[in-house]
DNA sequence: TTTTTAATACGATAATTATCGTACTTTTTT
DNA sequence: AAAAAAGTACGATAATTATCGTATTAAAAA
């Protein structure tokens, strides 16, 4: 599977967010962290499209379009290749780096552990 | 700071571990896992070096060359951009996807708990 | 109906990254 | 001493990614 680029990325994510959406739209939250023409994302859009991390329909005018491969998979898949490239292969290294610098809530540090029970059960 | 380019990242991943090293020993390693050719990795590094990233000693005739980057700081820095860019800026998730991918011992499990247990202790 | 606005398509170009060949120099081997 | 081997430097080029201008078309507004 193709390795989405930065830009990509970005697309991506606000699409898993608004599900749907139109270049205009994807445009307008991109611009607000970012300064860009709109012929950019829509060049990019295009070119996702076409390399099929989009689908889209267009029947309307302004084309609408979806993410069509799914946020899990590319996580997991960004998450192996900066774990191998630059974490050794090492999980608790990654892990630990990522908690460390976040500052999570005691909620979401209970969310963790519970999983990491999970985890453990799953071995024996 | 300059992010690292993929390439550029696989060779300072080998200096960190190796500490300091040549040109060629630093190619041997990169060969086992990529077809690549000498003056190539050569160029890199020597790109890296102009960038700051690498620091070298070139008394003798073959530089020997080392990491100027810390090794926590890059993590840091290239965990915080993935986490913003394809996680919505949410650690739990990412932490989540890692383990669920890894297969982690139960050493390497209870080790993330002590960490998780140290972190809520400085909550108080 | 005419004009303006908003959309797509797409080629050209800039920017960045990766790869390599060649020239040159120093060391080692013969 | 001559030849071969092993280094660095560096320009050229390929590949990839990002950016944008312009042409064209459709819709909306005047």
């Amino acid at each position: 599977m193709n390795k989405p680029t930065e830009a990509e990325l970005e697309i991506l994510s606000l699409l898993w967010e608004m599900k749907e959406a139109s270049v205009r739209q994807v445009h307008e939250r991109l611009a607000e962290t970012k300064e860009t023409g709109y012929t950019t994302t829509l060049k990019i859009m295009q070119i996702m499209h076409a390399k099929g991390l989009l689908e889209r329909d267009d029947q309307s005018r302004s084309h609408i379009y979806r993410a069509k491969i799914k946020k899990g998979d590319t996580q997991k898949s960004l998450l192996k290749n900066l774990m191998t490239t630059a974490f050794g292969g090492s999980a608790k290294n990654l892990v630990m780096q990522a908690l460390g610098q976040d500052n999570p809530s005691r909620e979401e540090l209970d969310e963790i552990r519970a999983f990491l029970d999970d985890l453990e059960q799953k071995k024996s």
